[in-house]
RNA sequence: GCGGACGUGGUGGAACUGGUAGACACAGCGGACUUAAAAUCCGCCGGCUCCGGCCUUGCGGGUUCGAUCCCCGCCGUCCGCACCA
């Protein structure tokens, strides 16, 4: 009989409109089973999706399904993350409201992520744009500000003096704006930051407890918080002007003490401000170190400079003088801004001291040096070993050197203040927030002339944009709009002035995920609510989020926590960074890049060539790299949807790589996709001609035929079922492909059977139930059809996963491989539970062992129990 | 410079805890069906071979009855951080 062709798009249509109208995946609060929440990092509205969020979305899709389907009450939502920059620059370029472009992106994409069939509860969708959400974000910060979290004060940025905004260290490119191309300076303005270096050691220490993270993860995320032990020394300084009698540095290593021969400030120190104020040469010098620029490159190439000041500092210990420099490569915002140099055991200082003439003593020798010939050369000698010309800690090893340090200055008293101070340092820095833009949340304070600051009472909130600003100039329109800042000083009642800044949109998606759990709540969250669902079991996302998004989110939990919105600290239990979407890149004779659209691949002898499909024209193939529309080699979802299904793109974008690694999108393995669900269709509908009705039993003390099906199918049920949960999709669909070819042949070459032998058709029919089942979390589309096909009423979406019959994974004879001397000789087969000298005695029968052994005994013959068979001879 | 990951056929990859290397797929080749094409189905598909085998998981060693897996040393690719005292 000749089945028809799946239609996937009239398929797909039809049930998601069922799924809808059955309301099949909207969650409830009050669901009394185990939750389960499952979440993948949620879109910025761009304007369409592009094939990265289809293998986002597809992941996490299979995984809340599967879950749904092992009896977990399953949260699985969607927002937008719709603040930022792109929609004012669209404003500024296309005079559209950055409202406006906003939600029409989003309602494209809401289209395009409906067309993919993905189980989310979108009662619960919203963007971090409505007011109703940042409202509750504005509170949330008022709770902060209240729980002395947000501090504001000065600090350089990055000023972008073009668009008049400060810009975000990545977005500084080569020291310069990344949008205008402008030279960016530093300039000191009051910022709002949340302080998250109050949890810099909790956030480090709770790494260690996210077993379900990424590895990767964690080690960036540690190295960001770049925690060092150490100790502050106060230095007594000669000659000093008024206000400076000691100069206090940071050092990691005070063992290296005694190898000291400079001292070096950072231009932007304090005692380098009062000595520039009379040295007109230093000033000069500063602001040199001011234009070096902060970019990469700079960096890498910039020479150590210095400028002495001299000054002289005098060593704690022995009463020498050292001249204090002031150096381009100190800075300030790390440690005290201030260093001693001991050039013998650090490549920065070596560098520094060879320019300057400074000496280099050498205090900390390698084991097995000579102390009397040891030197430093041009690589300073920054390992273990033994103190050495050091007074008192001759012979200690650097830990014990270390301590000994620490413990004298501490003892000891400069200028009324202990010299030395033990300090553990970050170079975590508190998240500075504030930002000169429009299209972001404002944050929620007044100043007023007479009482300062004054956050806005939670009653008066939202503090709301307005709707009718201007974009025909660079810089924040709310600080031009006639009205909105104007506002009356909710302490005293006169005018006052509202800030103007609003909040870094990495706020907006601190805690979204929180937000889902009660979306439509007048508090940011419910807590009892909140700390259900939360942690999100399953997250999902790119590795470009390692740090910030991550980190931030890691915080802001902990001060949810300690202003009572929630009650843990950590907000995703499990995390999972997927690969990127690859494809080959096209080039015209001119250079120009061609999309993939463009372009047609012609094989001839295996040699594959491009040319533009319409012209004929030569193109050539270039490498393989992340889809970009730089180098517009991109396909869009929606084609590709509408040419082979979503179902078909969903399962190529699990199939072959691993989730973690990169996959390279080719046209080829989309249609042998599509060829396969089409297979997968045929052979439901071959085999349910041949199958007993629905509600049949599996045959119980299958044999033959029947008992090979059930084996099938329960090997494939436990193995997809397994490797789902280990979210090692590409396995899972290895497996399918397998028992697809199992059933496929068995339903080819053995009709007869299948036709005289009840219990095989039977088995048959478990067996394509099966089948339907384990492939629903990846086609669900596919799967409610042959559902249907195989005479179900309702929805596989709804069905329970099959219980496994571990009986049917065990076999009761088994085949093992026969090694000899390690090299595969031959098989022998034996009851599963043979003791080691039956196995023996029959692998010694073998006629191929015999051969190899020519009548000697064998040296030692290893069985490995249900494994292999090693004879060594 | 520091930190990390990876390296398996033409390609993507699989291989439980040290136990048959190459599952599964893509591409390719050969064949069947067809007036033809599409679709579908069947077969082959790491290398060498004196046809008994031999070699093969980046390279060189080591441990082991046995190594893609563990250890040491190289080579290569990719990613992150980067004057953090």
């Amino acid at each position: 009989m000749a089945t028809e062709r799946y239609n996937a798009r009239e398929a797909e249509a039809r049930w998601q409109a069922a799924w809808n109208q059955a309301d099949v995946y909207a969650t409830s609060n009050d669901d009394p089973r185990p939750k389960y929440y499952v979440l993948e990092m949620f879109p910025y509205p761009s304007g369409r999706i592009h094939m990265g969020h289809v293998r986002n979305y597809s992941m996490g899709d299979v995984v809340a399904r599967f879950r749904r389907a092992r009896g977990f009450n399953v949260l699985h939502p969607m927002g937008w993350d719709a603040f930022g920059m792109p929609a004012e620059n669209a404003a500024m370029q296309n005079k559209v409201h950055p409202k406006a472009w906003t939600y029409q992106n989003i309602a494209t994409m809401r289209d395009q992520l409906k067309s993919m069939g993905l189980s989310l509860d979108w009662s619960r969708e919203f963007a971090t744009c409505d007011v109703d959400y940042y409202t509750r974000q504005q509170s949330l910060f008022l709770d902060f500000l209240a729980a002395g979290l947000v501090t504001r004060r000065q600090s350089k940025v990055n000023w972008d003096p073009v668009d008049m905004t400060v810009l975000a260290n990545e977005q500084v490119i080569d020291g310069r704006g990344w949008r205008s191309g402008a030279l960016v300076e530093q300039r000191d303005l009051t910022q709002w930051f949340l302080r998250i270096t109050d949890f810099a050691e909790d956030l480090l220490t709770a790494l260690d407890g996210l077993d379900r993270w990424p590895e990767k993860v964690r080690i960036m995320q540690r190295n960001w918080i770049g925690r060092s032990e150490g100790l502050r020394v106060r230095f007594e300084l000669e000659d000093a002007p008024a206000g400076h009698a000691t100069v206090e540095v940071f050092t990691t290593r005070p063992d290296t003490l005694f190898g000291m021969s400079f001292l070096a400030l950072s231009p932007d120190h304090p005692l380098t401000a009062t000595l520039a104020a009379k040295d007109p040469q230093l000033a000069a010098f500063v602001e040199e170190c001011h234009h070096m620029g902060t970019s990469v490159a700079a960096l890498e190439t910039a020479e150590k400079k210095g400028y002495d000041t001299g000054l002289s500092v005098v060593h704690p210990f022995d009463g020498r003088r050292f001249p204090v420099h002031v150096a381009n490569f100190v800075l300030m915002d790390y440690g005290t801004g201030a260093i001693f140099g001991c050039p013998a055991h650090d490549q920065r200082d070596l560098d520094f001291a060879r320019k300057y003439g400074l000496t280099v003593v050498p205090v900390v020798l390698p084991e097995g040096a000579d102390p009397a010939t040891f030197t430093v050369g041009d690589e300073a000698y920054t390992g273990d070993g033994r103190l050495f010309n050091s007074d008192f800690l001759d012979g200690m090893a650097v830990p014990d050197a270390k301590e000994e340090v620490a413990r004298r200055l501490e003892s000891r008293e400069i200028d009324g203040a202990p010299a030395g101070r033990r300090q553990v340092n970050y170079r975590l820095r508190d998240w500075g927030i504030s930002r000169q833009r429009y299209w972001g949340c404002p944050i929620p304070v007044i100043h007023c002339e007479a009482c300062g600051v004054v956050p806005v009472p939670k009653a008066d909130l939202p503090v709301a944009l307005p709707d009718d600003v201007e974009f025909d100039r660079p810089g924040n329109p709310l600080d031009r709009h006639p009205t909105w800042r104007h506002v009356d000083c909710p302490s005293c009642g006169r005018p006052a002035r509202r800030e103007t800044d609003t909040m870094d949109t990495f706020v907006d998606s601190s805690w979204y995920f929180a937000r889902f759990t009660s979306p439509r709540a007048d508090t940011p969250t419910i807590p009892a609510v909140a700390d259900a669902w939360l942690p999100v079991d399953q997250y999902i996302g790119g590795i470009e989020h390692a740090i910030l998004h991550l980190l931030y989110s890691r915080f802001f939990t902990r001060a949810m926590k300690a202003t009572g919105h929630l009650s843990l600290d950590e907000p995703f239990r499990g995390l999972f960074t997927q690969g990127m979407v690859v494809h080959e890149t096209y080039r015209a004779a001119d250079g120009r890049w061609i999309s993939p659209a463009e372009v047609r691949i012609e094989e001839k002898d295996g040699v594959r060539t491009a040319v533009m499909a319409e012209s004929g024209e030569a193109v050539e193939i270039g490498s393989i790299e992340k889809m970009s529309k730089s180098k517009r080699n991109t396909v869009d979802p929606t084609d590709i949807i509408e040419s082979y299904g979503a179902d078909a793109a969903r399962w190529f974008m699990l199939s072959d790589s691993p989730p973690e690694r990169d996959v390279e999108w080719t046209d080829a393995g989309a249609q042998g996709t599509a060829r396969f669900l089409q297979r997968v269709w045929r052979l439901v509908g071959e085999g349910v001609a041949i199958a007993p009705p629905a509600g049949t039993p599996a045959p119980a003390g299958a044999s033959g035929l029947a008992l090979d099906l059930r084996k099938a199918a329960h090997r494939a049920l436990a193995a997809v079922g397994e490797t789902i949960e280990g979210l090692r999709f590409n396995v899972a669909l290895a497996k399918i492909y397998e028992f697809v070819n199992v059933l496929g042949s068995a339903v080819a070459n053995e009709r007869g059977r299948l036709e005289s032998d009840p219990a095989a058709a039977a088995a048959l029919r478990e067996a394509l139930e099966i089948l339907v089942q384990v492939m629903a979390p990846m086609t669900p589309h596919l799967a409610e059809e042959c559902w249907r096909v195989l005479g179900h009423d309702g929805f596989v979406s709804r069905q329970p996963w099959p219980e496994v019959d571990a009986a049917l994974l065990v076999e009761d004879e088994i085949t093992l491989p026969v090694q000899i001397n390690g090299k595969k000789r031959a098989d022998v087969t034996v009851a599963r539970d043979a003791d080691a000298p039956t196995v023996e005695a029959a692998v010694l029968a073998l006629e191929a062992v015999q051969r190899a052994l020519e009548g000697k005994a064998p040296r030692k013959v290893i069985v490995v129990p249900q494994r292999i068979v090693n004879v060594v001879a």
